[in-house]
DNA sequence: ATGCCACTTCAAGTTCACTTGAGGTCAAGC
DNA sequence: GCTTGACCTCAAGTGAACTTGAAGTGGCAT
């Protein structure tokens, strides 16, 4: 077992890099749980670090947050957990492929001679492989401006 | 060069299984263009569904409607634009990894044994790998419900 | 020439994932 | 004991990507 000792929100917030305000929006969601309160401030276990990186790593693979919550909940079914579990890895790899369809066509594009891409047979040949299965997964609005 | 016929939105639309709405709000958005009109109905070359194509795999790979577009008219900039896509194709790599990360996660996380993952050795050392670079890329609202 | 109806515009509404703001509270330091 | 400041709650706001609704319009069949 980990140590498992008792931090406060900004302690979380510093060493998650999330803002408490996110956190207090999961709680709120159910997608973590504080385990008291000291006066007002929530404390957590320090384990909520590890929850809170499967949630990254869940959002960043393009899961929305009640589709985190449900495969967390999901503990209470575990056989439907595992089928869960293997259809969305089934669908990850799905999204997999496009992406690396996507790379492979944005590296090619780069070197492409052609003063259009769009007229370049290869790259649309690789446009219509990619967009084959696509529209399933991963909507986005990423805002790294 | 490729027979370019006219369609009107309707045929667009079921081709390309977007919705009428969504061709319009692309068109207002410069994603698009339509060719003319038959009445108020909005005509388009056929090849724009190679353009939408090329507009879903960028979403599936998580760019924004503003990032493509900005791809898209990058044309006018010949060298910002191949440097731009090699960028945009790094920060995909980063993206396949941590999916990757994600997808043997799941995987190994449906045959483990272990009542709680998150107990498990392995699947947390996954998680810590997983999640260095996270946050960069891709969220979601996905609603595959 | 007269309807029909699928298209049109434009504004407003929706969902997701948060963030911001106003007003309140409480442990801690002086 | 009183101030301070970081936390609290709850409501409202934000931005991205669409969707929906009301009111209008114009090809096309009759």
């Amino acid at each position: 077992m980990t140590p498992s000792e008792v931090m406060d929100i900004t302690e979380v917030a510093k060493q998650s890099g999330l803002p408490a305000s996110t956190l207090r929006f999961y709680e709120e969601k159910g997608l973590i749980q504080s385990i008291g309160r000291r006066g007002l401030r929530r404390l957590f276990d320090s384990r909520i670090l590890e929850r809170l990186s499967l949630i990254s790593l869940g959002r960043s693979a393009g899961f929305s947050l009640a589709e985190i919550a449900d495969m967390f909940s999901a503990d209470k079914y575990p056989q439907i957990n595992r089928e869960q579990l293997l259809a969305k890895a089934d669908e990850l790899e799905q999204t997999i492929q496009q992406l690396i369809a996507m790379r492979d066509g944005l590296r090619y594009t780069a070197n492409c001679q052609a003063s259009s891409h769009l007229e370049c047979p290869k790259f649309q040949k690789m446009l219509r492989v990619a967009s084959k299965a696509s529209r399933k997964h991963l909507p986005s609005h990423t805002c790294s401006t």
